[in-house]
DNA sequence: CTTTTAAATGATACTAACTATCATTAAACT
DNA sequence: AGTTTAATGATAGTTAGTATCATTTAAAAG
């Protein structure tokens, strides 16, 4: 992995630029995203911060969500999972096997939503895709 | 439109061939679908079948879906949806405004998805990828 | 450095979207 | 028609949040 890993000062920045108050929760909900390594549940969070309340978690990820410092996604069920990013234009690669998500970026992605505006009525104002798969570490796990 | 309706007896001989019974309650929510047009919600169809526990409407839909005969997918903010499938594999448009959703079929996006082999690890098992859209309803409303 | 003030927090209660339990009902096979 | 077993529905429980509002506190003002 070469990419640079999210660092907390820009997102405390982000969110100061922002016009927003940067408190001491702000700043454990911050610090536990960047020890996390590839996927979390909001719940994940509180619990890992019993001095932060669960509303303030909720809350403090919607912003991160918001500001484009995270991403929240669905595994296939629909179990939603959030993601920091790393690299500002991406999609997700999730394991079915064990939830784990890692960030890809692909140009040709970027390249069929161009040619998609000429099947699709109406106008294109975002999009998402996600690829799910085996990891490595669940292909090599004992249980295949 | 060009593409068939979903036809009822497609979805109920599926659910017979899988070994399901063919129940009442099960016509009548797979009858409900095929009036809905784009995309419904599990809400939706409980409220309209009031003869049908919603317990039975849940669990009717989950069949659906791994049937792929409907297909779950999420708004942006990960509100979950429903709809009918219609041709086999798809990708869909969400209007952001609305919440209608429409099918598209697209081999660019499965060509990408080869290419992906090389940049992702481990297995690719699946994939989904929605456009979110401003539809043309939406755009040529009063309120644009 | 105090004071001010509006944003942020947390406890609580609530909602949405399910899921589990289990006694009762009813498909479908004989 | 009788038997069996899947399916249903009422109820309660879970997960992932959101709303309310009294209390706290960041940060701007003095
Ligand atoms: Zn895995
Ligand atoms: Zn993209
Ligand atoms: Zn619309
Ligand atoms: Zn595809």
């Amino acid at each position: 992995m070469t990419s640079t890993p999210t660092s907390q000062f820009d997102a405390i920045a982000t969110l100061e630029d922002a016009g927003l108050r940067i408190t001491g929760q702000r700043r454990q909900v911050v610090a536990a995203i960047e020890r996390k390594g590839g996927g979390f549940t909001a719940e994940d969070i509180a619990a890992e911060l019993e001095g932060v309340g669960r509303a303030t978690v909720y809350r403090t990820l919607k912003l991160l969500v918001e500001a484009d410092l995270i991403c929240k996604l669905a595994l296939p069920d629909g179990t939603p999972m959030y993601s920091a990013s790393r690299v500002e234009h991406h999609h997700h690669s999730v394991c079915t096997s064990c939830g784990a998500i890692e960030e890809f970026r692909d140009t040709t992605v970027e390249r069929v939503l161009r040619s998609l505006t000429r099947e699709i009525e109406g106008e294109i104002v975002g999009h998402r895709m996600e690829v799910f798969i085996r990891c490595r570490k669940c292909l090599d796990s004992p249980s295949g």
